[in-house]
DNA sequence: GTCTTTACAAAAGCCATAACTGTGTAAAGG
DNA sequence: CCTTTACACAGTTATGGCTTTTGTAAAGAC
């Protein structure tokens, strides 16, 4: 990826956070990445482009930080509890990535999210699926890899409680569902 | 229940359901039922009021359907897959119920919903609390009730596969869940 | 007594117009 | 490869006048 493409996808994000995609404008996304409004189009073709973009970006990164979360715990469910507290403070501090993962509030920040009614973060689902399968081996992870994924976005969405009580709750129903 | 608010519920949710709430008129409730545009206002003070009416006796109606789904069957496993399957078949039939339970799409339909991120269909959990109760007496159950009415939702608002799949995937891991 | 009719003020919505702002494309120049 | 300039087109905003609807009130009918 180019130097200016980053610099283009930061700065969108930031303003697309800030204004949403209604009050997003092409020129300031242009000049806060010091660059003129036609490279923008250059690079993304449209205004749509670029913040499809800016979701794919969003997306990629959250997904990684997921993975990374999922490897480095030797224990298969410290790991997965530290990937879900990661998804919950991603979640939190940047309302262009919750918009990205749970497809909720995404009316003003992305108007055309096609995959409407299955959020993003179900892409987790394959990434959780493998983590599963890598710890026990032979064994069918599918049932409880979507249980998982399920289970955290509804806690993400509608949260009871606070998010240790969340944690539990998900990671006792994923220990049971794999005991069976 | 007076004679003449049940003809005006009835009204009111058919012409919101076909309308949307910015496209009701008083006046239309008023004559579907047989009665003056006054006696609405009589009954129901305004046009808000109306609305949440029919929003609480739709929330009744499918809540007492469910309870008895739950009853009918002696098997609880059985009578959970009844009470589910009912669930999948009112939000498909009714646009209004699907909104009145799971908060979406309700913009156009019911735009004050206060219970916004928590779904009037989590009044079930209660429901369902109830009805594990009474078949494993003693147990806990409070994390199977809401683990299945979570899935469940997750599975109305984002469906993977058909609805017997879905049915399966949250019964099994409910009765693991009350088997550990 | 309950419902209807009639009347009315206030709020909100709709329509047409004009001015303005932003998008997207193209071409020329550094 | 990026910038500058120019421009057509669509979409948004502001305006004023008109119409519809809401919500309240009072008088009359069954």
């Amino acid at each position: 990826m180019s130097d200016i493409t980053e610099l283009l996808l930061d700065a969108a994000a930031d303003l697309l956070a800030a204004r949403g995609f209604h009050g997003l404008r092409m020129i300031e996304v242009a000049s806060h990445a010091g660059v003129s409004r036609q490279t923008v189009y250059n690079e993304f073709g449209n205004k749509e482009g670029l913040v499809q973009a800016v979701a794919v970006h969003k997306t990629e990164e959250y997904l990684t930080g997921v993975m990374t979360r999922l490897q480095d715990d030797p224990d298969p469910w410290e790991a997965m509890r530290s990937a879900f507290r990661f998804t919950f403070e991603q979640t939190e501090r940047d309302r262009l990535v919750s918009a990205v993962l749970t497809g909720q509030n995404a009316e003003d920040l992305l108007p055309f999210i096609t995959i409407r009614g299955h959020p993003i973060l179900f892409h987790a689902t394959e990434v959780v699926e493998q983590h599963l399968s890598k710890h026990f081996p032979g064994r069918h992870v599918r049932l409880t890899a979507e249980t998982t994924v399920r289970l955290a976005l509804s806690h993400l969405l509608m949260p009871s409680g606070d998010l240790d009580s969340a944690m539990d709750a998900v990671v006792r129903v994923a220990r049971v569902t794999m005991d069976a």
